[in-house]
DNA sequence: GTCTATATGGTGATAGAC
DNA sequence: GTCTATCACCATATAGAC
């Protein structure tokens, strides 16, 4: 039994597999990546992937499937903690991130294939209402505490951090310079201040 | 001469297929849609795209280009006028928009093939950069009146409105309903109320 | 489990008749 | 200007040997 190895290069097909589509699902999307190109990234023959998996949405679920849980977990590391509320969410929006290559998770919702499948469209929902939820329970806990005006609602607070993110990463790509992420992160949090 | 016919039914090969173009840019996306989509959808045959344009990208670009403009020119029509800052924000935010099907120019920003083209970026950083510049005049005049905060960094906020509005794509796209979308801009208007 | 054929249909473009 | 071949190559999947 291999199921235990888990380092790169000694990874096993399916490993690597799973791997190399999650590359290139968050480079060039699922309409854009061919089982072809997941083959030659994992280094597996053709007939490899189809041992593993049904085919290529199959494959496709796993690698987005694991590229949710790592997003919901990097969330979570965010935002437990006892800091304040702010300082959590400004933990959450300042966090680091590859922000020319885009959200892996959120760039999927601008597939019209993933769209279409309820399958893969299900673990990109799930991902994202998770992080919208847990950041509205700290705004709910900043609204109780007297942190944050009671006028507002978390959840839709929570949404406008999210979107500010997510649509972060569009302004950036568009000019080609993390600029504008920034901007709007800086942005969002002087009215989250103020 | 039927360079000037305008109208959908009526129109020229040329102008069908580049409206062909960006109906299927905005739903598939550039690496999701084939020049014979587009062909069947103008109702052309396929050597006529190539008397008119050199290939998929010439005929892409154009779409964009097109598609970039009337972004433009309908932004104007939002945020001309002369209501106060937060009016004239407030009607670019609660604009209606087909929310499910995405922004057909922030979309884009998705794709490989526009980002590493820099011909077919160039019309969608643009239009996206002048939306910015915009806003953030509007919100330069409503500092400068008083209305915000002089705290706020104009460009910042812009910014962070295109990002919303962009990023509630995502989360309306990721859940398959509009809620998301409306909350986060809900939830901008109420911190830049406050 | 992995490999090399092999198959069917699509992609992006060209050639040349009408 | 538009059409119907035609092309070389890619996408996705299957078959069957090893």
């Amino acid at each position: 039994m291999n199921g235990t190895r888990d380092d790169a290069s000694g990874a096993s097909t399916q490993e690597r597999l799973i791997e190399a589509a999650r590359e290139l699902l968050w480079e060039r999307g699922y309409v854009g990546t061919s089982p072809k190109a997941i083959l030659q990234r994992a280094g597996a023959g053709q007939g490899s992937m189809y041992h593993h998996f049904a085919g290529k949405q199959e494959l496709a679920l796993a690698a987005v499937r694991r590229t949710g849980e790592e997003l919901r977990s990097a969330t979570d590391q965010l935002l437990d903690g006892d800091g304040s509320a702010f300082s959590r969410i400004e933990a959450y929006l300042l966090r680091e991130r590859d922000v020319l290559r885009g959200c892996p998770v959120g760039r999927l919702t601008m597939d019209p294939d993933v769209i279409a499948d309820e399958d893969l469209r299900a673990p990109v929902d799930e991902t994202i209402s998770y992080v919208e939820e847990r950041l509205a329970a700290i705004v709910q806990e900043g609204v109780d505490s007297g942190e944050f005006s009671a006028r507002l609602v978390p959840a839709e607070i929570a949404a406008a951090m999210v979107a500010t993110v997510q649509g972060g990463y569009v302004l950036a790509r568009a000019s080609g310079a993390t600029e504008s992420f920034d901007g709007a992160v800086r942005g969002l949090l002087a009215l989250l201040r103020s």
